[in-house]
DNA sequence: TCTGGGGTCCTAGGACCC
DNA sequence: TCTGGGGTCCTAGGACCC
């Protein structure tokens, strides 16, 4: 059995933990600059708050509700996250830390009665941190939010939501919209509808190899996962992150060079920081800037890429490259919102002077000797982040061998390169 | 006027290879 | 003149998650 634990209006109960006297009151979280809203208490969901919704929109309710409202404060949540893991830790061993308010656990044999468990979970947590959660309990993962969609909505479950029997899970899928389900979102909820899927029941019930046909083969296995067949399993090493990224939106527009220089060089000295941190060298780094468009609250993005053939993790050598790239995508008179850079290619190793070689079979002329190294390098150069130097060259001749039990033999000759070739 | 930030993964289609 | 079939790799774009 899987078990799945997350924090009910995690922002929101953070800041609610710090000031106890606005437990049960209506509060909101807001994104940097204050821009939207991205949490809310129930009360304030209560109030027809909605999540992202711009701060100037409901600024009525606010004043009329006397809400709560709070700036977002993320090294808070992460400190709070954490110490919610090490207290989950301490009932199973196996558990995936899914997101920063979400754990995957699986229910060790022992564990006979579930409620029980959950229950147990919940109080100690509530004691240690002064968080409300909601556990869902299932055979696959899917099913397990399924659950826990139960436990946080529906009153009865008392914040615990069990579903192990055939009839019960039958009876939540048959009353689950289908846009609730883990990996079906706005885009495949509205096709899924058109085709007459409304419920998880209908997915569940769906024919496996036509839903991997008309969409893809992750929608199979999550059908499959309603069923009760798992798909998805627990992944209890944490992963090395494959791209690192730092992205503001500015809160008012900037357009001179110096101003964005300030916010990019920022934003590099924290991805360095983030790649010191997990011992990441980035071969790779994207930056960006975005421009409003007519179409209201819609960003243009321009970008450039940058290769690092050697792997970079001091941030003045990254800030220098950027500088010197960003006139290719910066234009005077040009008002820019957002900035961001992606790092990307992360390996833990700075590269070593690596030679790479390649071999290709060719028979004739000398010049098509040279055709075939171009080739070769070029081979290369794709293969090993497009940007690779041909420092030799060699040519081998093939010798069958004269006796049996022999193996075949080669002898090499250094080419004399013409020139040296710069892909 | 004012609209977040940080991730992962899949697919389709083209280029290329044998 | 006839013109197969199977594979890999890469990229852009889209969709999803929190």
């Amino acid at each position: 059995m899987f078990c799945l634990i997350d924090i009910n209006n995690f922002y929101a109960s953070c800041e609610c933990v710090f000031r106890p006297d606005l437990v049960r009151k209506a509060l909101i979280v807001l994104s940097s600059n204050d821009g939207c809203v991205i949490a809310r208490s129930q009360e304030a969901k209560d109030l027809g708050i909605s999540m992202g919704a711009p701060f100037f929109e409901i600024e009525h309710l606010i004043k009329r509700y006397k809400v709560n409202v709070f700036s977002s404060n993320f090294t808070l949540y992460g400190d709070m996250s954490r110490r919610f893991s090490e207290v989950v830790a301490s009932f199973s061993e196996d558990l995936e830390i899914y997101s920063i308010d979400e754990i995957f656990l699986k229910v060790p044999s022992h564990e006979e009665n579930l409620n029980g468990f959950g229950n147990r979970i919940r109080k100690t947590v509530f004691q240690y941190l002064g968080l409300p959660i909601s556990i869902g309990f299932a055979p696959t993962k899917t099913l397990a939010k399924v659950a826990n969609f139960f436990a946080k909505k529906d009153p009865v479950y008392g914040g615990v939501c069990v579903l192990e029997t055939q009839k019960d899970i039958s009876h939540a899928l048959k009353i689950l919209p289908v846009e609730e389900i883990w990996g079906v979102g706005r885009k495949l909820s509205l096709k899924l509808r058109g085709l007459g899927i409304n419920f998880a029941k209908d997915l569940s019930e769906a024919d496996p190899k036509w839903i991997r046909k008309i969409h893809s083969v992750v929608l199979e296995k999550t059908l499959r996962e309603l069923q009760g067949i798992p798909c998805f399993s627990l992944e209890t090493a944490p992963s090395s992150p494959k791209s690192i990224q730092v992205s503001r939106s500015f809160g008012r527009t900037l357009s001179k060079t110096e101003d964005i220089q300030v916010p990019l060089s920022s934003f590099l000295e924290q991805g360095a920081l983030k790649l010191r941190k997990r011992g990441l060298f980035a071969f790779g780094l994207y930056f960006y800037l975005g421009v409003k468009t007519t179409k209201a609250g819609r960003l243009f993005f321009l970008s450039k890429f940058l290769v690092f053939p050697e792997g970079v993790q001091d941030p003045r050598l990254m800030v220098e490259s950027v500088f010197k790239a960003l006139p290719s995508i910066f234009k005077e008179g040009v008002f820019y919102k957002k900035a961001g850079i992606l790092l990307i290619n992360l390996k833990p190793q700075e590269a070593q002077l690596t030679l790479f070689s390649s071999q290709a079979p060719f028979k004739g002329s000398s010049d098509e000797k040279y055709k075939t190294l171009f080739k070769a390098v070029d081979r290369l150069s794709k293969k090993h982040g497009k940007r690779s130097l041909c420092l030799a060259s060699s040519l081998s001749s093939y010798w069958e061998p004269k006796r049996k039990n022999m193996s075949p033999s080669y002898t090499t000759k250094w080419t004399d390169l013409p020139f040296v070739v710069i892909r």
